[in-house]
DNA sequence: ACCTGAACACCGTTCAAGT
DNA sequence: ACCTGAACACCGTTCAAGT
């Protein structure tokens, strides 16, 4: 008689059951559902049908779980359009498929986006592509990595700010104290559900327009 | 004969040994010189030479003391520029100091700024003051808060670019593969040297200049 | 080579016991 | 009220043992 759950035993498999990009697959799917502290070797392992050590044959660590992962999210990011035009209106769409890249994954921000990207990863390849077309734009050599730079910070922060709850700013009990803030907030609500949009997304698009015409205007002049 | 490290037996103890204050500017210290990674209630007890339960006394859990010490950098931001200045040159100083405050506990950022501030703290305060300089200046009120926002999302996203390291740009062994990059890093590095900067601050003077400036062209136009 | 089982040194948090 | 001591349920990681 067969148990019907039939636990794997010690030893090696006949065929391997694991490679790193299930596991990278698998890990996205505990974070979404487990959020970024109750993201564990043991949880990932759980999904996986195994034991935490068996991940150890295929990631050194924890950490560089996450750093494939947060690889696996700059492959995503769509670049097409610094092909397609000029620096000044391909940054709008590379910024907003970079933000709605982290957004997919809200729970991956605080996790990714704050671990120190160690050395070389595929990444670097994107920053060619944006570094020419900012060159093509007339941008000189020595302030292509600090627009990009200023770019990202902008975005990896409207990003932070999307995985918060809409009403973060919101000052409750505190109202009488800060009036014209309160006002302010509910201005932008009313504006906000007119619009089907969140805060974030509306104070996102704003800053990126703002961000984009002070740099073109600093380029001209 | 006496020992001369009397280790305090259990029992209350004839005047409190604690309180919020020295627990927070003790978390600040351990926070230093640990990192987030090794900033625990056993290693902030320690400091205080206390037992790690003692902690709870003052503060529900860690999560808590994490929120009191953000609570005590914002209040640790400049605001006085609002006063003597209108929004376009008075948010200089003012993202200048929120940056710092952070920078002066790189540590801090990673653990602070992607906690979600739920509910309210003092820092609600600030924005009335930044609400009523941006009316002033003539923005709508529906567009104030997003303002804000964008300002901030620029502002962390820059801290947490301040805390990578120096040369998180590099592409190092890459650089036959992303030849305009790596000149172009290498570009900035010159002007960095000669400057005396780091190449973080040049990202984010340079941003913040453009968004500022984007900002007024948007209200005037 | 690639998995499990057992073990180690941690962690945050709870709670009774002591003064 | 405010501390210690002991305990609990975790965690990441290592490593021998099994196939």
């Amino acid at each position: 008689m067969e148990t019907v759950s039939s636990a794997r035993k010690a030893g090696r498999p006949r065929e391997a059951v694991l490679n790193r990009e299930r596991i990278i697959d698998a890990a996205f799917a505990v974070l979404e559902v487990a959020g970024p502290d109750g993201f564990t070797m043991k949880g990932l392992a759980e999904r996986l049908s195994v034991k935490p050590p068996a991940l150890y044959n295929y990631f050194r660590n924890k950490n560089d779980v996450i750093k494939a992962m947060r690889g696996r999210l700059a492959s995503r990011i769509d670049l097409a359009s610094f092909e397609a035009a000029p620096w000044c209106e391909a940054v709008v769409p590379w910024a907003r498929s970079y933000r709605s890249v982290f957004a997919r994954h809200p729970e991956s921000i605080a996790l990714l986006a704050t671990m120190p990207v160690s050395g070389q990863e595929d990444s670097v390849l994107n920053y060619e592509v944006i570094s020419r077309s900012l060159q093509e734009g007339g941008w000189p050599l020595e302030e292509i990595v600090p627009v990009i730079v200023a770019l990202e910070s902008f975005i990896i922060g409207s990003a932070l700010d999307a995985i918060a709850p809409d009403n973060i700013m919101d000052p409750a009990d505190y109202s009488p104290q800060v009036p014209l803030f309160a006002a302010a907030g509910l201005a932008q609500a009313a504006v906000v559900t007119a619009g089907g949009v969140r805060p974030a997304d509306l104070a996102f698009e704003l800053g990126l327009g703002a961000l984009v015409a002070g740099l073109r205007a600093r380029l001209v002049s």
